[in-house]
DNA sequence: CTACAATTTAGAGCGTACTCTAAGTCAAGA
DNA sequence: TCTTGACTTAGAGTACGCTCTAAATTGTAG
């Protein structure tokens, strides 16, 4: 029940997540994956829960959250229940930029919206001639 | 009516529109901005007209969209009304992308509501000891 | 056993969007 | 007139987040 033993190749993950086999490397290195266990001591063998970490990276870095933080948030993760607190912090913080950037984008919407109206009517009447 | 002569120096225009005067130079480098007036032949002096298409190239950045993009927009409206139709069509495009993104964040900030809630049972009822 | 494909590491390279530097010109106040 | 600071250009440098390469090893199908 705490770590199924289906044990993905990196190729599988790469499919199975959108990341590159690259970036699944290159999160390894810097520390946004934890470090994978190994088949015959070489090559990677991802397990259900690493797919489910990797899946939340992703929606992390949707949005917006730098690597940086993403490293942060990964150390404390390591650090097991004792940093809690710390991690709903950084989650209020990251609902808060999530939400005033939807806010921002809505207000942007509106100004597209309204530009392709005008736009519109200039196509359909173009060059309003004085009657 | 039409191009108010304002005259702002780019120090100025800086501030009012939170570009460095480095950027406002770049942004014109690259096709942008308009080539902008000089006072005595070597000094930017912006108008306000200016001022106002700095500041919707703010949103449209804002949404996401490539400098590439801008660029191709931006020589759009030096073609004035004939490039309406392609404008409309990149708007459109905009508007979707813009939708699409808003729709993703907010399935995301589910996820962050949902793990603030859980973390902090998890703070307030530490390791739920078998009774 | 032989190929060929997948994996490994360390490290170099790349695309985007700025951001800064150098060297020189210009302007405005004391 | 001197000095201080804003402005100019061309071009170099930077930060971020990957993305790719090289060279070696390992796995698998025939």
């Amino acid at each position: 029940m705490d770590t199924k033993n289906d044990k993905l190749t990196i190729q599988q993950v790469a499919e199975a997540t959108g990341l590159s086999v690259h970036t699944l490397r290159y999160y390894e290195r810097i520390g946004l994956i934890h470090p994978i266990g190994r088949a015959e001591n070489t090559h990677r063998r991802y397990s259900t829960d690493d797919i489910g970490w990797i899946e939340f990276l992703n929606k992390l870095r949707a949005t917006g959250m730098p690597i940086q933080q993403m490293q942060a948030y990964a150390e404390l993760q390591r650090q097991g229940d004792v940093s809690l607190p710390e991690r709903v912090e950084m989650l209020k913080e990251l609902r808060h930029n999530v939400e005033t950037h939807i806010a921002e984008l809505q207000e942007h919407l509106k100004l597209i919206y309204y530009k392709i109206e005008i736009y519109q009517d200039l196509i359909e009447e173009p060059t309003p001639e004085p009657a």
